[in-house]
DNA sequence: ATCGCTAAGTTGATTCGTTGCACTTTTCTT
DNA sequence: AAGAAAAGTGCAACGAATCAACTTAGCGAT
């Protein structure tokens, strides 16, 4: 939950963002993202298109209007986790409680069908995601007393947050996080042969 | 090095091609990625705009015009590895033997500073390798004998297809390369402090 | 209270990537 | 040599995004 604006500018101008997300992402369940012109948000949200262009940086952004606030929780998962946790179980558990709940919310069922349905759009949710890396990695580097830059916490960024790309999709989500912490903690080997169905 | 086309159309159609890639790539190291318009390339290699688009997805398809070759020595060095050779290592020593002696090549500063440089360029490289994740995982998932969708495969060529991007603008490639295979065998461990400069 | 300053929003034109369509030219097949 | 298939052309058009000049509304300090 962010901090609520102070002035009556501020209270206004995330009124008109409010309602250009609203209406953008009205019209892109109804009709499917291509279907949807800029002008068709701007008049519904009845702005002008250069207004819409001012609150958010280009026409993927209007879908993922509050997806930052996931990135915060990680981090702070990392920094405020109880003494005497490794780093990567605070991982682990904090994105065993939150990510699957939810994406496997029943309102949210169509939005990850317009997601998933749309090139450009998953396209703009996995560089989203792997965009954080650079936060991410700086506070798992301040965490261990290494640089900022140090590799190995880069990768370990990185990799975690492949996470929700290679577990969406999958029949048991925490399953699928369980078995990609396992390889963090424990290094890849060769899967078992399964049972043939 | 791909096998030269047989009839005459095709390599007429090559040639074109070639053509394009060619004066695009100089545009683009000439005057900078976002001062150079299809039409421009168009012009100089004396073809239609339509003609660019049927043989390039977009404009940036016109910078990576032979990075696929990478993708097929991958999965050949997987597919074919001698016996007895862990599919990790296999991964390691061709990765180790191809990536950063081509990065490194002096004719392709220029062109690397181009990628860094451009923000659009960065993102479609990055998402370039990880869409090999499909079918470097399924080579993967063939030699171990499981599903094509095997989690932990789809997982490991995820991770190894990150190590370009984690490894671009380090001071030793081959160090990182290792560093990161260290990871995906042995598990993350947190790094020893570094001495302060 | 009000006078400017700043930021939000408008309007309209403009650029640029990309696609579609009807058409011509070249090459392959038989 | 005829005709099918494919490459390329020319042009118009669409949508996303940006820009410049302008209007409006809220803010802060006198």
């Amino acid at each position: 939950m962010t901090v609520p604006p102070v002035s009556r500018r501020d209270r206004k101008k995330a009124a008109t963002r409010q309602a250009i997300a609203d209406a953008a992402l009205q019209l892109f369940l109804e009709r499917g993202y291509d279907q949807v012109g800029i002008r068709d948000i701007a008049d519904a949200a009845d702005v002008s298109t250069a207004t819409v262009f001012k609150h958010f940086s280009g026409k993927e952004a209007l879908v993922f209007d509050q997806d930052q606030d996931r990135e915060s929780a990680l981090i702070a998962a990392v920094r405020e986790r109880p003494s005497g946790q490794s780093i990567l179980d605070a991982l682990r558990l904090h994105i065993l409680d939150t990510w699957p709940s939810i994406e496997e919310h029943p309102q949210a069922a169509e939005f990850t069908h317009l997601v998933d349905s749309t090139p450009v759009l998953r396209a703009y949710a996995e560089r989203m995601w792997t965009r954080y890396t650079d936060s991410l990695s700086a506070a798992i580097a301040d965490e261990v007393g290494v640089d900022h830059d140090d590799l190995a916490c880069v990768a370990l960024a990185r990799f975690v947050l492949d996470i929700p790309a290679l577990a969406r999709g999958r029949q048991d989500r925490r399953a699928a996080v369980e078995a990609i912490f396992d390889i963090l903690t424990h290094g890849w080997e060769p899967p078992g042969k399964r049972p043939a169905p």
